[in-house]
RNA sequence: GCCUAUGUAGCUCAGGGGUAGAGCACUUCCUUGGUAAGGAAGAGGUCGCGGGUUCAAAUCCCGCCAUCGGCUCCA
């Protein structure tokens, strides 16, 4: 008998050699039927694996992460079996489940794969699942994988198996399909009842760009029917919300291939929105001690030499501009922390001086590769909310603590409550790839790991993600449709004040030489505006919405009126339209409220008489009516509530 | 940069070797209305750009540009 431990610390016995699936059959029948994988002392662990000894067993349905993850790995193999039984002679690559459903990376041979052969996919590997293979499990030795693997000219595996180490290797079997694969899997196909092939694509085998692209099939299963027309019917809501549709829809900003690829033009409304977003962060940083500068858009060439950008990036970058003169070269710049060392350097300074803190909307220009441009996530030219922060090496703690509640406050306001952080450190085996002492860079590394934990903030951290000049935190938020776009960040930096021969007097009338923060909280102004369009659907919240009220006559009779109580809103700073269109008042009521403006005011022979407005709030209804002053005041008290918390 | 796909009116899209189509938006007229679509008429397009094939190309072929979904990259 073997003691097996549940996570709730409760202990039963066992014959040794138990399954999962029997434990959770001894359980209830329902569980049994539900569960779809295990793990056993936190490894992962197939169902129908014995247990040999005691152990501590976790079991995980579709709602956990574990289970859909089984269900979608068994399904890529599925899918693998379909492709084959369909396509004679694909070799297979890698086929993981994701995020969201699964993929398998296949080299095609002679067929030509298009999204015609979907539905036939589909219906393939629904008939396979319901013959309800079991999926089983089997120890291989590295001969045997590989001349099993090499006689299908199974080439892509076999280079897998060459790199696996001899007595680790497993294989699992369904029906005439065998996979090389770690698992854990679920017990047979059965539960697979609905399959949607999504996507194909290319993709380098083994993310190498050097090497041959296999064709990556995306799709996505469900135990039942009724879950993926769920889903389906989701990514359909998504895409509503994507910010490049609504970014024309609401006229915030556009492209032109006359002015370039990645290039936004900003539109009036996208203008004044951005132009408020700035405000609103300016007032917080005026707060925080950070001071305001202003640098050109272009750079002496040697600027970032010095800097070391020109030799990292500078054959991927917008090149050299000449001048007339020969022997002048000048790059539009990549980034503004080169001009802001600059700005440093033009006084001595003393450690009186320090935390130094200089702030820019710097517009800045990448050549990123064509086919990495994105809507306002991915462009060539973009505006960040930069700052560099010049602070004694125990001072970087507090000032990380500062900036990020900068961040929080930003976040805050604007309702990202679902952002994710990283903490970005040195790879310990490779210390040679970064620049800096031990010293300083286990003190950075310290004051981000202290102030998030002061900070209450659950971050991930990732050893040998930090670049090269200084660990990092980053924020990220995901997008409509679930991929995930870094927006804030802070970054400690060694390079710079060392490569910029940055220096301050101490207290003990010696030269030091500072550390350099660089932070931007909303990234880009660019991204920042695309997240909030994809979080908010267009729905901006009062204080950013480009027109908050327009004034609906009843006829055209009250146009007039409606004018005047545009100007008295207006001279109140609340931006208002007049929407005087010949046309019923419903028809008026229901274009404002497709075009996401907060309050609609309904102005007729009633409301004219008494210096009064009907109002209604987008998305609630009718709200009654009351005089201009009383609206007047509940608007500007509601944004000042949301700006001021 | 690489692998797919796409590009037709302001927007969403249909069509397709022989005079360019719809709905919405827009303009004008009728209507002057009370909380999510009133009616009529009109205007609007070198069918992404450049070459080729053809009596004839928006349609077929080639190249380029842009865009979509991925891969790679992201100071």
């Amino acid at each position: 008998m073997i003691n097996i431990t549940f996570p709730d610390n409760s202990v039963k016995q066992f014959e040794a050699g138990v399954t999962p699936l029997q434990i959770a059959e001894s359980i209830s029948s329902r569980l049994a039927q539900d569960v779809l994988a295990a793990s056993v002392n936190g490894q992962e662990w197939d169902l129908t694996r014995p247990i040999t000894e005691d152990a501590a067993i976790k079991l995980f349905k579709w709602e956990d992460t574990e289970g859909k993850h089984a269900f979608w790995h068994s399904s890529a193999h599925l899918l693998a079996e379909a492709l084959q039984e369909l396509y004679p002679g694909v070799k297979f690559g890698i086929g993981p489940a994701i995020e969201n459903g699964f993929y398998y990376d296949i080299d095609p041979g002679e067929h030509k794969l298009t999204d015609e052969d979907f539905a036939k996919i589909e219906k393939k590997m629904l008939e396979l699942a319901q013959q309800k293979q079991d999926i089983v499990r089997k120890d291989i030795s590295k001969a045997d994988a590989l001349k099993m693997f090499g006689d299908r000219g199974e080439t892509y595996k076999c280079e897998l198996i060459s790199e696996l180490e001899d007595g680790h290797i497993t294989t699992y079997t369904q029906g005439s399909f065998t996979d090389l694969c770690r698992g854990p899997h679920i017990p047979t196909t059965a539960p697979i009842k609905a399959v949607k092939i999504t996507s194909l694509a290319g993709a380098y085998w083994r993310g190498d760009e050097k090497r041959n692209q296999l064709v990556r099939v995306y799709g996505i299963s469900f135990p039942k029917k009724k879950m993926l027309d769920e889903y389906l019917a989701m990514l359909e809501e998504a895409k509503k919300r994507d910010h490049r549709k609504l970014g024309k829809e609401m006229e915030l900003f556009t492209f032109s291939q006359n002015v370039g690829a990645g290039l936004p033009l900003w539109l009036p409304k996208g203008a004044a929105l951005r132009e408020r977003l700035e405000q609103f962060l300016r007032k917080i940083q005026k707060q925080y001690g950070y001071l305001q500068v202003i640098t050109p858009h272009i750079g002496n060439k040697n600027l970032y030499v010095t800097s070391g950008h020109y030799a990292k990036y500078g054959k991927d970058s917008f090149q050299p501009i000449h001048t007339p003169e020969e022997g002048e070269e000048y790059l539009l710049k990549p980034m503004n922390c080169p001009h802001h060392c600059e700005i440093f350097r033009a006084a001595p300074r003393s450690y009186r001086d320090l935390p130094m803190r200089l702030a820019e909307f710097g517009t800045v220009y990448r050549y990123e590769q064509s086919g990495e441009l994105h809507g306002l996530t991915r462009v060539r030219g973009f505006t960040q909310d930069d700052a560099h922060i010049y602070c004694a090496p125990d001072q970087i703690k507090e000032e990380f603590l500062k900036v990020m509640d900068i961040i929080f406050y930003i976040f805050k306001a604007l309702k990202f409550d679902n952002f994710e952080a990283q903490i970005s450190l040195r790879d310990p085996n490779n210390k040679q790839k970064y620049i800096g002492s031990d010293e300083n860079w286990h003190l950075a590394e310290q004051a981000i790991i202290e102030a998030c934990a002061e900070k209450g903030l659950n971050a991930r951290t990732e050893l040998g993600e930090a670049a090269f000049y200084g660990p990092k935190l980053d924020f990220m938020v995901k997008d409509a449709i679930g991929r995930r776009w870094q927006l804030g960040t802070i970054q400690v930096d060694y390079n710079l004040p060392e490569r910029f021969q940055l220096e301050y007097t101490g207290a003990d009338n010696q030269k030091h030489r500072p550390v350099m923060i660089h932070r931007a909280p909303f990234g880009s102004m660019e991204r920042f505006v695309a997240v909030l369009l994809e979080h908010t659907a267009g729905k901006f919240p009062l204080w950013l919405a480009p027109d908050q009220a327009v004034i609906l006559p009843i006829s055209e009779k009250f146009n007039d009126y409606a004018y005047e109580v545009m100007k008295e809103l207006n001279r109140n700073d609340i931006r208002a339209i007049v929407d005087d269109r010949n046309e019923k008042i419903g028809k008026k009521i229901r274009d404002n409220e497709l075009k996401r403006i907060p309050y609609l005011l309904i102005v007729g022979e009633k409301e004219a008489e008494n210096a009064e407005v009907s109002v209604r709030k987008q998305g609630e209804g009718d709200k009654g009516t009351m005089k201009i002053a009383n609206f007047v005041a509940q608007i500007t008290d509601e944004v000042n509530k949301m700006t001021n918390q």
